[in-house]
DNA sequence: TTGTACGCGTTATCAA
DNA sequence: TTGATAACGCGTACAA
């Protein structure tokens, strides 16, 4: 691999002029650079992105720790996050969670690997907040950010959907359409998210002077059986005396696996039973029928991540003068699953994710 | 950040005795072990891997190129490559093709980036083939894989499933079904891939002596829309005169849309009609009714692409030896959209992602 | 406008 | 077993 020094060498200039040129075309004499320039195609020269990372100390990289490949919302943000890094030039790092645990933790006496040295750190929807307040001490002089209020500790700007304004909104449908008994189906993973989208529901009935007849709240052991609370919750309310017009759920899939438990029971959706989900994800515009969702805001969080991230690195590294918690609202996507004059099946316009 | 001198200043040796530690804790005398370990402790010291990478020319990163993200398989192949990696002490460093194509393309006159530097190169699912034998050549002495038949060039060791026996294991379960007159829906995406999937259905009819009844090929406009393939696909087939009893599609999505088909016309599924999907997607698994399907050998896969990457790397870059193509074969999971003695909604063991 | 000299943090070679 | 030194490829004062 062709150098710097060959490059120079081949032009008949020396290093710095070289270097001077990379920096600034503009700033050698017009046959100064036509030589450079000769000398860099003939030698296919391409500039040691190492060599310039140890002197200037940046990597153009980003460390984005998530443990979340697959998962809706994760999946999207990554998606987008890459693509504003790639925009403005950086290069993004996947790691997970342990991976992260093993560096912070190592003994430095063995072969201690440090992270890759990189300009900055998004962290994602990681479980364990002690591990992440340890490793974002480690890596104190690096700008931070971290998406969802999982991954919140002090100190590292936070950005989150708003989660009760999610839930509001569904409700608010709801009533909308007339319903009067509505019945709220969620999940538990984190006390501060339930209590949130709980408020959502209970201002939105307050305010429209409904009554709440009734909730359910399953426990936190069904993390990724959503489908199955929701069909198992559908059961439970079914045996009540008072039972609802509509349901609310947090997420798509709970509200799917309503929907199935509807269908062995010959509940049609939605004229016996409307029901929403939450986080716009893939399954349930293809669902049957399509479920009502509010939308994630994955565009909005990866752009503010990095125009954040880019702020504190042009600032020095300092989150000064920048929140600690951004909320972003989410969109109100009406399908059959609530309305009637909805298709109950595919449109042509669908853009289904694969 | 403390430096190698640093510690070796602190700990009162010279830099080589640290950096000799660093390799091999055993090399040094105890009591230096001792001395050098405290002078680490107290200083925090972490190797540079930039510095390091300088010297050594590895930076432990791998490059992952792709766009797709989003959608199934690709993104559990990149979830398991991610981890496979890192078991192995590998970061991976994602980027789109339109990166790819900007760095490849860049006039070296101007701020030319050459990619980070990175010691294996993984091509997944990208779409221009030019492109990508550009940036082969480009990227000549470094080690590279590809993913999926999509992204093959030669003299760049491939890895994929073997698509021809994933429809051909389908078809015969649903020729064991006791199944007579059997349609194929299929979107085409790339002619080798139809054609492989197609002589897997014929060669199962064929083998079993069933007469081929109806076909359909949609056009490959229609990419990501899957969904509405399967459901324009079943309007076209129940037009004919010969209604199949099964149909079996190359992709859960166009399933789904056939299933949505069924729902709006009142045909049973699976009583009236058998329908199976490909990939084994999570749609597939909590659709109405559960798609019968087949999966994606992504750990398979993942682990491929490291083994081999390792391989090169330790022979110092060279494809000698390894086969151009490599087939994973997938495997039938039979749910209740062929087999009525399935259930029909979600079961508690399912783990749905998300 | 161009060139010289040094340093970034590390590893490897060789000598002590 | 430990230490001095060169080299990796580049950027940047500073001098010419």
């Amino acid at each position: 691999m062709a150098a710097i020094k060959d490059v120079a060498r081949y032009a008949g200039y020396s290093v710095s002029a070289v270097s001077k040129y990379l920096k600034d075309p503009d700033s050698v004499r017009p046959d100064t650079r036509k030589k450079i320039e000769e000398a860099i195609r003939v030698l296919n020269y391409r500039p040691s992105m190492i060599a310039r990372a140890l002197r200037t100390k940046n990597t153009n990289t980003l460390l984005l720790v998530t443990d979340e490949i697959l998962t809706v919302p994760s999946n999207e943000v990554i998606y987008h996050i890459q693509r504003e890094a790639e925009k403005r030039g950086y290069a993004i790092l996947i790691m997970t969670q342990d991976n992260i645990r093993k560096i912070t933790h190592a003994q430095t006496s063995s072969l201690a690997m440090s992270a890759a040295t990189v300009d900055g750190i998004i962290y994602t929807w990681v479980t364990d907040k002690q591990l992440i307040r340890e490793h974002a001490n480690l890596m104190s002089s690096t700008p931070k950010v971290s998406v969802s209020r999982a991954a919140f500790i002090p100190g590292v700007p936070n950005a989150s959907r708003d989660e009760e304004d999610a839930i509001y909104q569904t409700t608010k449908h709801l009533i909308g359409l007339g319903h009067d008994r509505i019945a709220m189906i969620s999940n538990v993973e984190d006390d501060e998210l339930f209590n949130n989208r709980r408020y959502g529901f209970l201002r939105a009935m307050s305010e429209a002077g409904k009554r709440v007849y009734d909730d359910l709240r399953i426990n936190n052991t069904m993390k990724y059986r959503n489908v199955y609370i929701g069909y198992e919750g559908m059961r439970e309310i079914m045996d009540r005396s008072v039972r609802p017009t509509a349901i609310v759920t947090d997420n798509d899939f709970i509200a799917i696996g309503c929907c199935q438990y509807c269908h062995e029971h010959g509940i049609r959706i939605p004229e016996d039973l409307a029901v929403t989900g939450s986080l716009n994800t893939p399954p349930a515009e293809i669902a049957y029928p399509p479920v009502t969702t509010t939308s994630f805001p994955s565009p909005q969080i990866a752009e503010w991540v990095l125009e954040t991230l880019m702020t504190m690195i042009r600032s020095g590294g300092s989150a000064e003068g920048i929140p600690e918690n951004t909320c972003f609202p989410s969109e109100l996507i009406v399908r059959r699953s609530t309305d009637i004059t909805k298709p109950s099946f595919i449109v042509p316009e669908a853009r289904q994710i694969i």
